[in-house]
DNA sequence: TTGCTTTCTGATACCGCTACCAATTAGGCT
DNA sequence: AGCCTAATTGGTAGCGGTATCAGAAAGCAA
């Protein structure tokens, strides 16, 4: 008559949901509705559940749930073409959260393809996951949006220009931030101000030039084609870019780049002809990526909490993935971060003479 | 007298062991230990486990086997003072394989601290996960690897300079890297080479010099300490180190920095005072991050394979944990990796004369 | 052959969580 | 109050593996 041996395996020290049952005086059952946000509990009950759950510190075995569930909350961020700051920040935030959340957040790498093939590799990511994080340049592609769309995974578009309605979005105000920094530089005294412009597919970069020359022309300014160029987001590009506008007669005193490798990349080719950053020619970014700190002088930009933004996009798909398993059916929304201008040494009011 | 409804549960699409077990006429145990590994299986049902597994395209499940195995498979990565282009690849190598392996990846900010506070920390670590990776410049806490040691947890310390015996890692053999570089610049016919050391408090940074010295002296070329400067690996040391060097009566034709950012710094430095990288002067980066291809011209240097130096590292902390799991004792190993030389446009021969 | 040790295999009980359904309670209406 | 439906809550049975231990098979000495 010998008791039962308790616990032959030897339990891990993780918190589980029947201790925070039993705390809580409930069922496991009704932990596990509380702790996947189902709306079928008492308010009352859930209080107290989240109280207890709150002092054991309880955070659920993600592999508990996948198996059992077969609902795995597996999130993917799917990435293409690594601008390598930007997404460090991103994943930072975003494994933040997750680890909070036990989610799991997969990375999938995606390689440009021809429509055909890109729709297959969607459909199949659509299988394995229970939705999807979108950077860019990624968040502008219709087709991803619209076959993970029609197989219901929810999917959330971080940093894209605009909201376009189909897509729920985590971005900052391109227009608005553009906007600011050109009146900064107007503010500064500059009148004869450069413009590059990000890669033509993502729609930030229409967006930012937009801000740019709306503000210019709210100030009597007018916009002179010659001052603006067509950059691609890469260093490269803002090096060609950079030439271009500082060779023209006359040049321009200040040059606003769409994005931090540009700026960096116009102050090297400043450099390399001579002329001092700030006090000749002022340049300014936009993102507030590593670059902007480590070129010298130190970028004046746009800074864009991406790491927050990331979180809060793991944060809507997860509600997004809830409330689908419960069936609501919810409106895609656009939730804008404040963006933040951020004055370091690379600006300065234009050479006196010209 | 209803037959007993098979599943209620819709099953997922995967094999299962017990389909294997089925097929093989074995009983799941068995499939469960040959999977594993473990030695205790006549061979000739071993074959016809195998047989059945590669026939019906089997793979463990993770997720059953991490809550099976009681085995908490939470991997935290601490970072501090991220670069940011080194921290992305390790991060998306580590979370391919733990998104392959069901494992969690936590990441965990660690502030430079006081020793006292640096301790407890570790402590609290030491509580809530199953391993630690450890990237540079982290891996050279001897604060962190102790504390964490004395608590049996598995550490892994990735990119560190020297294997210290205590700690097992995974890395490049940074003496032979920076040797092959430098035999590399001695083939163009430099003799005159700079080299701007990194931080010193990394071990990788010693390495690296010395197998710069190394090869010098061996190749007959004498090294010139007014040839040597110290830099931090940050962009802006590099600017200093280079301006210093190219200061020099006799200035050096070739310039070999520790890592990527420094020597984009002394690109923009050459620039800026006119020499043509690399017709007037060579330079040469380490570790092939992002930036050795943002630059222009793009930078020969040493590449690392950081994602796949990941990847084994988290392997490595998750056969340690079961080890430990286990109760067996495992030494810790030294994994190298192999770096490869990428020649881009920044080394040629020296100018004629000088 | 018998008896005993050493291998190899299998049965059973979980790991921590959720799907499904049954039971209980609350709320609404005659 | 009495009956019925809806809202909550709990019980049970797995999800796909593995730990543990018991039983079967094999090896070997007497």
């Amino acid at each position: 008559m010998t008791a039962p041996r308790r616990t032959r395996r030897r339990r891990g020290t993780a918190v589980t949901i029947h201790e925070v049952a039993r705390k809580a005086g409930v069922s496991p059952m009704t932990v596990s509705r509380v702790t996947n946000g189902e709306d079928n509990v008492r308010e009352a009950t859930r209080d107290i559940v989240l109280r207890a759950i709150r002092e054991l510190n309880y955070s659920p075995n993600p592999a508990a749930r996948s198996l059992a569930g077969a609902t795995g909350t597996r999130i993917a961020m799917i990435y293409s073409n690594p601008s390598s700051a930007y997404l460090s920040e991103l994943l930072v935030g975003a494994l933040d959260k997750a680890s909070k959340t036990a989610s799991q957040l997969v990375l999938e790498k995606w390689d440009e393809l021809k429509p055909a093939a890109e729709k297959a590799a969607a459909r199949k990511l659509a299988r394995s996951v229970a939705g999807v994080i979108l950077p860019p340049p990624l968040c502008e592609s219709d087709i991803i949006a619209n076959e993970l769309g029609a197989a219901q995974i929810p999917v959330i578009a971080i940093a894209t220009g605009r909201f376009r309605g189909n897509v729920s979005c985590v971005r900052i105000d391109d227009f608005r931030a553009a906007s600011e920094m050109t009146a900064h530089l107007i503010a500064l005294g500059h009148t004869r101000i450069g413009f590059i412009k990000g890669h033509p597919n993502q729609t930030a970069s229409a967006q930012r030039f937009a801000g740019f020359e709306s503000t210019l022309e709210s100030h009597g300014l007018q916009l002179n084609p010659a001052y603006v160029q067509q950059g691609y987001f890469t260093y490269r590009s803002g090096l060609d870019a950079a030439e271009q506008l500082l060779d023209r007669k006359r040049p321009p005193t200040a040059i606003f780049a769409s994005n931090d490798d540009m700026a960096s990349a116009v102050v090297s080719v400043a450099h390399r002809r001579g002329l001092d950053v700030p006090k000749d020619l002022s340049v300014v970014g936009f993102d507030d990526t590593m670059t902007a700190t480590t070129v010298w002088p130190e970028l004046t930009t746009i800074r864009q909490p991406i790491a927050a933004m990331a979180e809060a996009a793991l944060n809507l798909v997860l509600r997004r993935v809830r409330q689908k398993k419960g069936g609501e059916a919810a409106e895609p929304v656009d939730h804008l971060f404040a963006h933040e201008l951020i004055r370091r040494a690379s600006d300065a009011p234009p050479p006196r003479e010209s």
